[in-house]
DNA sequence: GGGTGGCACTCACGGAGAGCCAGTGCTAAC
DNA sequence: GTTAGCACTGGCTCTCCGTGAGTGCCACCC
């Protein structure tokens, strides 16, 4: 715990370094934010400061930038979250009362505000289909070999697929297949129709053979952990504005991780899962070597009481930790609020 | 028409510069390109091309590059398309004997494709919804007041949406206003399922109002021209291996243009429309200032006899013309025949 | 003893100048 | 028409200050 005088003099340095991304003198503390004391006793703090490793020195004679230690401590004792800005306030209020009904579009709509109202590289992991109880499926037929198979969750999702079918198979028999897999299955919490479950009506249904390999194959497909991710970036672009990127080799490196969406999802899944304010990762506490230099603020939202979604801003260190939490937020709040509206 | 001679110095100048990046200067040429003359014949050789408009000096004492002319000259006249590099080729052929059978899977595939054969960026604009024949729709009731629309066309596409009903429906009446519409509207090219055409039918079906009234929305909102396109980039980080954009504001102006998808899509509109050949923009031929320094190589790809995408390569002026020429052609010739897969 | 003013020291940054060199344009000769 | 020779150009790199922001330390003061 640091004592009163060097909590404000951490703060004015965290505070200044993010507003002009030059490293702050004591001078410049001294002038600027009122404490009271001159430049040689902010020296000392700082001395103090950068000893217990809350600061750190580009080089001997310029001034000091908080460590990841430092914004640690910023985040988690001395930030404040100021209210929404009114203009970004309206505009979430505004993109959110739009009906939105494909969920595909609302996530990129998230994704794009967030990305706007933050500056920063927007992050928003779909609803996922697993944490979704599974309510029916059916075919379509589409000539003697082939069908669509549509699968609809509670929560509103449809997903489709082309199967192919076994010969001989009738218009009859195929709604029978669909009314069993319907009844076995209706009502389960789309995580537990596991492989294990699923073989149970698999049992059942032996003599459908071809074609329950390929129903079962796109359920697993769809529902296993690894399950195709609704994922999508907003401002990408953003992070050039940021002058720690100026330089083109960390750019590239940088822009590789997030064209993997495995890599940007698994960084939102450090969200702690039973807060409920935004998680954030900074420096190296990220485990990826090129996102040294980044932070992550990252949430979830529900639906009910379940997590269904995660969001994600992506920016430097050296970002306004207050302000992001804060759209964050309120963001995530009506996210929940509108992916209710799915489910039926 | 340049002369022989003139012809092979050109040709010496654009495959140095986009081997090297440099300049290019007479010795080089007379040194690596076996001409038969001196340097000095090069040079007034050059002169003269840089009269003509094909050639460029950045300085004085600098050698010659190409002009946006002096590309198109060579991509018209002077180049030539090598086979498919083996490696690449074998690529290919394996990424598309893999069975696909989810079009947006097949289309970012693609593009991946593209962009790690040519190390340059992809855009593939999926096969569009307007170009195939509507085949049949479906509603799936969910509660008493939604169901899921289901739209099917004979390429394969599936598409669903939520509508509201009107609160008096039955079941019945839904799968008889269905029907109506599906007879209707079988077999119709479904870009000509104009506001008109639709109109008639809504006359006949005026007791179903709002659902018919969303359902037609729908239609309309996935139908008209500008209809959601499905477009995927790929490999938007390569260009950050291009020596001409080592330049952040540059990198940035560009990077913005991409994020951008109407811009892009609009990109691969300027393919000529009965050529079977690659269509190539270079420079200031494209109408997008930001992307002066760059060319793009654009293609369509065919369902029959029906042109229903495109894909393009966006990279610097200076880019391997022949080479991504020759790969464009073999993956959109597989692209067709993975598609036609999709056809029932 | 904590706070402060003063002072010498450090180091990044920017501009000026020198040398280098690839490449040109011109001229004269073949 | 081709070529060799030569003076000239202009960007690039390196080095060398000068400048200024900022530090660390010391002596002094309340």
């Amino acid at each position: 715990m640091l004592d009163e005088r060097k909590s404000r003099v951490l703060q004015a340095i965290v505070e200044d370094y993010v507003a002009t991304a030059e490293p702050v003198g004591s001078r410049t503390i001294a002038r600027k934010y009122s404490l009271g004391v001159s430049p040689a006793t902010i020296r000392n703090e700082m001395a103090d400061l950068e000893e217990m490793g809350y600061l750190e020195q580009p080089h001997t004679s310029a001034g000091r930038i908080p460590s990841d230690l430092g914004y640690r401590y910023y985040v988690d004792c001395l930030m404040e979250t100021p209210e929404v800005d009114p203009a970004d306030a309206e505009l979430i209020r505004r993109t959110f009362e739009r009906k939105i009904r494909e969920v595909d579009v609302l996530i990129r709509e998230t994704a794009r505000l967030l990305s706007e109202t933050t500056h920063l590289t927007a992050v928003v992991v779909g609803p996922q289909l697993s944490k979704a109880h599974f309510r029916e499926l059916r075919f379509i037929p589409l000539d003697d070999r082939r069908a669509v198979l549509i699968y609809i969750t509670d929560s509103g999702f449809v997903e489709n697929h082309v199967v192919e079918l076994p010969v001989e198979i009738t218009m009859l028999e195929l709604e029978r297949v669909a009314e069993i897999l319907n009844q076995q299955l209706r009502g389960q919490p789309v995580e537990s129709l596991s492989r294990t479950a699923l073989r149970i009506v698999q049992d059942e249904l032996k003599r459908y053979g071809a074609l329950l390999e390929q129903t079962l194959e796109f359920l697993k497909e769809n529902l296993e952990p690894g399950e195709k991710r609704r994922l999508y970036l907003g401002g990408t672009t953003n992070i050039l504005n940021q002058p720690e990127f100026r330089n083109v080799d960390k750019l590239r490196s940088l822009l590789s991780v997030l064209e993997n969406d495995e890599l940007v999802a698994e960084l939102l899944e450090a969200t702690e899962p039973d807060s409920d304010k935004p998680t954030i990762q900074i420096g190296e506490e990220i485990k990826i070597r090129e996102m040294a230099d980044c932070s992550v603020v990252s949430a979830y939202y529900t639906l009910g009481n379940e997590v269904i979604g995660r969001v994600g801003i992506i920016g430097p260190k050296r970002m306004e930790y207050g302000r992001v939490v804060g759209i964050m937020e309120a963001v995530t709040r009506q996210l929940a609020l509108a992916t209710s509206r799915y489910r039926f």
